[in-house]
DNA sequence: GCCAACGTTGGC
DNA sequence: GCCAACGTTGGC
């Protein structure tokens, strides 16, 4: 089992909205980065450990854990026209793109912010904290997962 | 196939 | 709102 940190900006979909969502499990769609859709393609197995990172956020940070229960599949929003996540390329070509679903597991007491991740030397080597790295799907080690949990007091739902 | 221009991401 | 970093596009 691997580990996965995804972004979301909370005003398109938060945390809370995946809790508020049927089933605590959303459609992980609108991912339009080749990088990103073949690590969920290629590597992303039902039951590893994803942290969901708020990014463009007021309190940017990780802000909840989730697992994936559904491995890589067509992300049919890219054939819709009235879809923000409409891609072109889907008139011409085979549908490219991929998501995977994600169900929430387990609430932080406290985010735990980009501030607390940078000032933990367990989080030094994170992607996420690099610059410029916009990758929007990352692995993650177990290390840093389980101290995520632990330092945002993770509670199962 | 190079690379400049452009669009996007995302921290600050 | 700014802008650095990155990915993509398209002219040549």
């Amino acid at each position: 089992m691997r580990y996965w940190l995804m972004k979301s900006e909370p005003e398109v979909f938060s945390f809370e909205d995946l809790l508020k969502a049927p089933k605590q499990t959303t459609h992980w769609e609108g991912v339009r980065n080749y990088q990103a859709r073949n690590l969920m393609r290629d590597e992303f197995k039902a039951g590893d450990g994803v942290l969901f990172y708020h990014s463009n956020a007021d309190v940017t940070g990780i802000a909840g854990v989730a697992e994936v229960v559904k491995e890589g599949y067509p992300d049919s929003a890219a054939e819709d026209p009235k879809s923000d996540y409409y891609d072109p390329i889907t008139k011409k070509k085979p549908n490219p793109w991929v998501l995977v679903d994600v169900r929430a597991t387990q609430r932080l007491q406290q985010t735990v912010t980009r501030d607390m991740l940078k000032a933990d030397p367990a989080f030094k080597n994170m992607m996420v904290l690099k610059k410029g790295a916009r990758l929007s799907v990352q692995p993650v080690t177990k290390e840093e997962f389980q101290r995520v949990l632990k330092i945002g007091g993770a509670q199962k739902l």
